[in-house]
DNA sequence: GCCAACGTTGGC
DNA sequence: GCCAACGTTGGC
């Protein structure tokens, strides 16, 4: 089992809006970073542990807990001219662009935020979140990333 | 293949 | 709203 931090903007898609979804699961479309692409297509695996994090809002942090929830598949809003992440670049025979569903499990009990989780950057170690400069939308977390952070949360 | 220009992310 | 970081694009 492998586990993930995947950032939303909550103006556009928070975790309230996975929570009301139909089976409070959406498919993670929009991703067009190459790296982050990768991690979906070939790393991720239906169970695995997800962060929902919101980023560019007022406390950006982690505000629950989400689980992939299905297989890699194309990105259907890549072929879709009237969607803003429409991609004429991409072959229908070979798509860019992949995705998962992600399904909503919990709430956190509070909000672990970035400056939160900056102060156990040296107990976290090597993990993307806090490295400066860092745009990725979808980083992978260790076992004991994972771990230290729900201890975090119940601290 | 280099790299300047440009666009985007996202914290602050 | 600013701007640093950094990915992408396109001219050469």
């Amino acid at each position: 089992m492998n586990y993930w931090l995947m950032k939303s903007e909550p103006d556009a898609f928070g975790i309230e809006d996975l929570k009301s979804r139909p089976e409070q699961t959406e498919p993670w479309d929009g991703v067009r970073n190459y790296q982050a692409r990768n991690f979906m297509r070939d790393a991720m695996k239906v169970g695995d542990g997800v962060f929902f994090y919101h980023s560019n809002c007022k406390v950006p942090g982690i505000v629950g807990i989400a689980e992939v929830a299905s297989k890699p598949y194309p990105d259907p809003t890549q072929f879709d001219p009237d969607s803003k992440y429409y991609d004429p670049k991409s072959d229908p025979d070979d798509p860019r662009w992949i995705l998962v569903d992600v399904k909503f499990k919990r709430d956190l009990d509070r909000v672990l935020s970035l400056a939160e989780i900056k102060e156990h950057a040296d107990a976290l170690g090597d993990f993307a979140l806090v490295r400066k400069g860092n745009r990725l939308s979808i980083m992978p977390l260790t076992e004991q990333q994972w771990n230290y952070l729900l201890e975090l949360e119940t601290s």
